[in-house]
DNA sequence: TATGAATGAGTATTCATTCAT
DNA sequence: CATGAATGAATACTCATTCAT
């Protein structure tokens, strides 16, 4: 199987499949995704050879659009915390703007379908939010390891808000500031 | 007069679902969760009509477990702090001892397929965690809406705890500790 | 299988399964058969071996209904034509009055799950609204064979004549009328 | 591009359709239907989306069947009851020709799967051999439901026709000739 | 290379019948 | 004798994957 032509049509199908299984969950069939992309049903496997391949690809190409979303907060003239709000905003900002992706990213999350690098790399790209930050050793945990878990805890506080924000679309900017306010208490260490 | 309907099979039923679900994800089949549970596939569907009732009732069947096991912190001569972590540790035991319907509770928490009072309830049991701290009205929100927010906050992170604890059982009180550390500063309002 | 204790329940199943055949087909679970019948499940099986005996006996409970209907026309003082068309208004308003047993005996009747015997029965039946008719001998036909075709003729076009006179309940006489004309015309030999 | 869709398949479920509902009823299995066809089970629903749009095609495609066999009779060289008789030949035969088309159009009739439109089709069709006959109307009824009545009635004879002359092959000849006759005599308006 | 027809194992669910109570 | 829980084979239908065109 060689690498097929078309990068358009496998923008199509993970784009496809993105909005298919935000709807129907991971349970969709790879019929309803080829159709979707405009793409006959046999031509799907030409570019994932597997649906588990297509689930994991779908999983990073998402990693990728919100990684160009989050921008890069080189600026360093700007505070710390204030360069940390700028990502913030951009990732809850992705995260209503993108609701099948949202929702698709956590089912996959969850899923177990995908390679633990593959989740790491989430993880990771979330904690970039707030990785400029000192780095704060947690007692009886390594460095990496209190960087791991603050990652996480900041994903899982994003994603909180995210989840409420779109649930609730008046208050998106009260649940930014909420979630923000929430998150950097959380990831401060003690004065 | 005929056979009374088996309390047993019910119990046998939802713990199998609980199990198979957490290795095989929501597609797992009937006919496996019947098999595990040592009765006919025929049978699954005398205790419930349906597969999406089924998983609704293994929610609710885990949220009622795991409602047992954090138990009443009601003795009020410790501190509120002492208290919150005694419940905040049953809980994240809870979540390492039972990883199954941790993860099963996780599937179905996002598989859309429960109905949204499941979810409430789910995450008031959570909150209640952390439910004799004076309530904190967060700028915008009203106070529902506020505790709403809190509860999904700790919840998130606890999660997060039980799910890194799990993954490194070494380190599972370091990992408590940490989590309920995290965890008070995000909810406790700015001095 | 002693012959059980309760009439009542017997005719209630007969019953139902008459309603529930006519609404849903010979495809009708024998568990709704006997929940409309008051009945449990595994009751209806003391009274009927297989589901294949319960609608046979149904055939034959709805012929001895409808013989019942029908009467005598043993008053000889009245022409024969005016004691057929007394029969056969009995007959035609019976179907109106009856249509569940009227459509659960046509399922039964092409169904191909009845002895030959219950399907002559059913035959002799509708003839004998004709059967003090010297009997004609058809062409090439012995006697018994010409009866039996004018048996069935006859049942053909009563049961045409039930079919659109229930679907226009409006023009029930004039069906009524119609049809026995057309009957008349048809078993009457060329003077 | 792909191999196209095969015209020979879809005949050879409509016929094996025929066949096995014949013997076994409306009940008879889309596995049994497939198999005898000589296609993989999921084929069938790659031609027939559900059961109940297969036995509605099936109905048609019997119709259509008869419907060729009956040919046209427009030499009007000849008297109006000869045309009749030929058309009325040509039916009975079809019917004792084709068993199995026979006894699967009866069932479909009363199964009520089917659109009032496709019954209405296959009584003008059967009223077609008599529908040169100037219309009658009958007292107390429209023409078209004088017409309709007087359709239904051939119908019905010719089905009892077909019923008796397959049961008895021997006097095959002898059966056509009297239902003719009596169908003639119903079907004409008293002189 | 793209297509979509073909496949057959797999799915949730039903149901006639049995049998413990 | 009545009950209804238990059963497991059977059913209509789905779907990831293959392959002829």
């Amino acid at each position: 199987m060689a690498r097929p032509r078309s990068e358009d049509k496998q923008q199509a199908l993970l784009h496809s499949a993105t909005e298919v299984i935000a709807t129907q969950g991971l349970g969709a069939s790879t019929a309803s995704i080829a159709k979707l992309a405009g793409v006959a049903e046999g031509t799907l496997f030409r570019y994932f050879a597997t649906k588990d391949i297509l689930l994991a690809a779908v999983f990073d190409y998402l990693i990728d659009e919100l990684e160009a979303c989050l921008g890069r907060n080189s600026d360093s003239s700007v505070s710390i915390k204030h360069r940390t709000q700028i990502m913030w905003d951009n990732y809850i900002d992705w995260g209503i703007a993108n609701p099948a992706a949202y929702a698709t990213m956590n089912q996959l999350a969850v899923s177990g379908k995908l390679a633990p690098e593959q989740l790491d790399k989430a993880m990771k790209l979330c904690g970039e939010v707030g990785v400029k930050l000192e780095a704060v050793s947690i007692e009886g945990l390594s460095l990496a390891q209190s960087t791991e878990f603050m990652d996480a805890v900041l994903t899982a506080i994003a994603n909180t808000t995210v989840a409420l924000a779109t649930a609730n679309p008046d208050l998106i900017n009260a649940y930014k500031k909420a979630g923000f306010g929430v998150m950097w208490k959380a990831i401060t260490p003690d004065s």
